[in-house]
DNA sequence: TTGTATGCGTTATCAT
DNA sequence: ATGATAACGCATACAA
């Protein structure tokens, strides 16, 4: 069963309140008209319960008030909370999102990039792993933590000053040797510089430092590095950065049937913030990337490119450290 | 800057391939027309980069691929997973996702609800809080977790079977008098029937307990409650019924401060089947949601109620029992 | 089977 | 300031 009788159409309205048609739009749109007329009108879309036809505009308007969100899933508690923040990002704007969950396959980026073109979408907002997509319409696309090259802008943490952060925060936590950890979806991403960061840092502060990185790890990738940095059933190093908090959270697992205790044996940090049901606890000290602060800055640069033919950068927002149970306390 | 130059319409195609509109519209939809005349026309439309334009579609059909999808937020796991589940199921059937946050907020619900008047989709699927919603269009709503009367579908998980599933669960496990403990949002939502089923199962099983069942209860609403009833360093009940994993975890803290061991002490068992980091290990031993089910037969309704007009029912999917570490192993 | 012509509801341009 | 009118791009009933 279609849904109901024919909705009322701006003609409808003009007839009912005996004014042109003309006039109705302008109300709609909030542009000044008589105030006799502004009050018939109104009446009358009342009195019929009249709602502007959203395809009949976008059709004339070549605008919907629609962003598309690309991520590669809403499971992962860090894209849920990018999620979350665009949204509400963009619901400040007066602009609806739409989701597209990609999986990291590379027909649905591309897929999904191509909304705009097909007239679904005003722009998009992209977190993306394949580095082969074609972007047709530049000024209406947004990268997160991936730099595209070809004039597009991204939006990021400072992966980097991070990276430096981490470390500067495991000394100040009493470590005097350090690891790092990590696993990529790809070195030409911005979160590979949390490492570029941690190397940079322990070679400034002259802090001896091993380190595992590698692209696309399985789970347990890790296990034989700490094999190999055990000695009488210690640790070479005191202190671990690991580039995801969930890395930390596998780690510990295996430390723990090593019978090595954190934090009293060796301290970790990680990076995202992620937080237990997603807003609870940290499950880990670690580099808190400032997810609402990316969405603004995206949705800032989306809706700016609209009108203007900016170029635009690679903005990289400021990380803040926090503690959450494997760092020791400080007095 | 506006992106580029005008995209090409069926127009341009037809002239380009030398054909009438119609039959490029008929190539387009898939439509049989004679084999050259495909041939030229799908060659127009590969040269000139022609995309259908959805504004055109939709107002003529008034049908565009999109739902809107309503929750609370994307923070919490439940919710995260429940918008990814939505999203395989919707894309599987060539239909977008919009999403709307609400935090509960009636305004933003009601917002919500009026895009299917807006045309800005063709159906919702709604998980809302607010029992006053006007619901314009029955046929092109589908509820999650909340029976809304007027011959709108639900669909759920079975809340009431779990709930008297946990109660055989935690005997099985060797429990002999119970607790349950809850905090709902409202007595008329579909999860409150969790604490129905825990009670039916225990009366009919002649298991004493006792209850804690408060509306939006804050943290440690249940603390006192604990307290009353402990003697002697000991809980009056060796098993406790949480109607949520994440107020499992919240009272695991404040039996630790008691010095209440689990599941050594008292064995726990949640609700949700929620992960670490959405992907990882359960967060304690509770009763699944059938997330995708879920998902799944709320996209079937919906497509369905395109079409037809069938009345349909509260759908109340089959949960089960995970162990996660709340309750003892079994031999 | 293919082509033609009309209308979907809005916006925007142009006289009035 | 207001009212008539022409697109916008597509789908479809109808004519060929």
């Amino acid at each position: 069963m279609t849904s109901e009788e024919k909705n009322p159409t701006m003609k409808d309205v003009a007839n009912e309140a005996g004014v042109a048609l003309g006039t109705v739009s302008k109300v709609v749109r909030g542009i000044p008209v008589g105030e006799e007329y502004r009050v018939k009108v109104e009446r009358a879309i009342k009195k019929l319960n009249y709602r502007v036809n959203n395809y009949a505009r976008g059709l004339r308007t070549s605008r919907t008030g629609m962003v598309a969100v690309l991520l590669p899933n809403l499971a992962h508690p860090y894209f849920a909370a990018l999620g979350n923040a665009l949204n509400h990002s963009l619901s400040q704007k007066g602009l609806n999102m739409m989701v597209c969950c990609t999986d990291g396959n590379p027909d649905a980026e591309q897929y999904a990039l191509d909304l705009v073109d097909q007239n679904k979408a005003d722009g998009v907002i992209a977190l993306t792993y394949d580095p082969d997509l074609k972007i047709h319409n530049p000024y209406t696309f947004i990268a997160i933590d991936r730099v595209l090259g070809q004039g597009i802008p991204t939006v990021a943490s400072d992966n980097y000053g991070g990276g430096q952060l981490a470390v500067r925060e495991l000394i100040h936590h009493g470590c005097t040797s350090l690891a790092y950890i990590g696993s990529v979806s790809s070195l030409a991403n911005e979160p590979a510089k949390r490492y570029s960061g941690f190397e940079n840092a322990c070679r400034f502060m002259n802090i001896p430092f091993d380190s595992i990185v590698v692209q696309d790890g399985p789970d347990g990738f890790y296990t034989d590095f700490l094999k190999q940095h055990i000695h009488d059933g210690k640790l070479d190093f005191d202190g671990i950065f690991c580039c995801t908090d969930l890395i930390v959270r596998q780690v510990m697992d295996t430390l723990k049937d090593m019978h090595i205790s954190v934090p009293e044996d060796v301290q970790m940090i990680g990076f995202d913030g992620v937080r237990e049901f997603g807003i609870g606890n940290l499950k880990c000290s670690t580099i808190i990337q400032p997810v609402q602060a990316i969405a603004d800055t995206a949705v800032a640069l989306l809706t700016n490119a609209f009108g203007e033919g900016i170029t635009p950068p690679l903005i990289c927002l400021p990380v803040e450290f926090a503690e959450g149970g494997t760092t020791r306390k400080l007095l």
